[in-house]
DNA sequence: GTCTATAGTGGGATAGAC
DNA sequence: GTCTATCCCACTATAGAC
């Protein structure tokens, strides 16, 4: 049942879903996830316009009369992706006991989750931003950046209070950040444990990497 | 000096180098190193037979004097790439004391030393997986399978001899190699900590893990 | 909005001289 | 081994009917 190999996803893309965030109607959303799996499987250089549309079952002419051109599909997808992640991290800080050891579980807790739970989505939205020209992944990148300084800010906070103790602040969040990303790479619905005891394990270990006893 | 972002390598690969292992001389290496920079920057299915040839300053024709394929260019990297990582963590093992801390010590010194000195040949090594023929990677994928398994024995091992616990052994592995491979993507020798600053405090973070004490 | 059909470009790979 | 020249195919994107 465990995964022989921690590289997976990009074989054969599951759960090719997209957040509520993004769901319309029609042909929009057709599109969107039938490139989304597409990309996963072989990446952005590697999927053409025909392939998404003969996999949709359009013909490519109708893809370009809901996006201007191949990378706004991908830019898009990318977008929803940043957005889903940012929001999830949000609400989790906003819900969260001050305690700097909560707000690490919760922040965690949500980032795992968001790799559990839409890992298609995740792996492009990560693996494919050197694909998209700038300026279309601008907000993105910003969303990113903004999601690595809740972590930060949650963690220097709590070294302050004499909660954690890290050899390097910046390091602690860049494993505990980048462990969760690689989620999206293996985690599969029959995988031994369930999204919720993986996103729990996590957050435990984190707070081990912070210097939290258990 | 710290990282905005944990996600730049693929904008402007630097560092393409090579290990000794595959160090010729020539065209042969001259096309390998360029498309190794390319492939990071543009992906596989971004990156075209010419563009490879006119970055490395050879007509196309003479590329498919060396590779029977384009495919086989990319190839060669990822079995470069698999064969310095598995050949380090064995050699760290090997070298390491019994104790299984001392061990986990060293291979996660070794996965972290691979990942921070040749970031370019990580990230492409594992990015760009997918877009290989099955056939041309079984190796490497097999190399990859052992690798994993180096680090579960040693965690296993400790585990029965009392000195680590954890909440699941193969997601604590999981963990600390995934966050170890993501080291490729924002390392750069500008980082405020040297490579090998970097790799002990993640060794250090990875015991906290395991869940031994400082 | 969706289709058929196609324009125009750039792709991987090869032939054959030197 | 490296070059020039080129084959043939697949690519993104668009035009125009319905």
């Amino acid at each position: 049942m465990k995964k022989l190999s921690a590289n997976n996803r990009r074989l054969e893309a599951q759960d090719s879903d997209l957040p509520a965030l993004a769901q319309r109607r029609g042909a929009y959303e057709t599109v969107l996830k039938t490139a989304l799996r597409l990309f996963a499987e072989r990446g952005f250089g590697g999927t053409s316009v025909r392939d998404i549309a003969a996999a949709a079952a359009v013909q490519p002419a109708t893809l370009y009369a809901h996006f201007p051109s191949k990378d706004h599909v991908l830019a898009e997808l990318i977008k929803i992706g940043h957005e889903e992640h940012f929001s999830r991290l949000k609400i989790a800080l906003l819900e969260s006991q001050p305690d700097p050891r909560e707000q690490v579980a919760a922040l965690v807790r949500a980032h795992v989750r968001m790799h559990v739970e839409f890992p298609t989505l995740a792996v492009v939205a990560n693996a494919e931003l050197h694909a998209c020209a700038p300026g279309l992944i601008m907000a993105s990148l910003e969303l990113r950046r903004q999601s690595e300084q809740m972590f930060q800010d949650v963690i220097e906070r709590g070294i302050r209070m004499g909660l954690f103790k890290v050899p390097h602040a910046w390091l602690a969040m860049a494993m505990i950040a980048g462990a969760g990303l690689r989620v999206s790479h293996w985690y599969t619905p029959a995988f031994e444990l369930s999204a919720a005891q993986v996103a729990e394990t996590y957050t435990q270990m984190a707070l081990r990497i912070l210097g939290v006893a258990d």
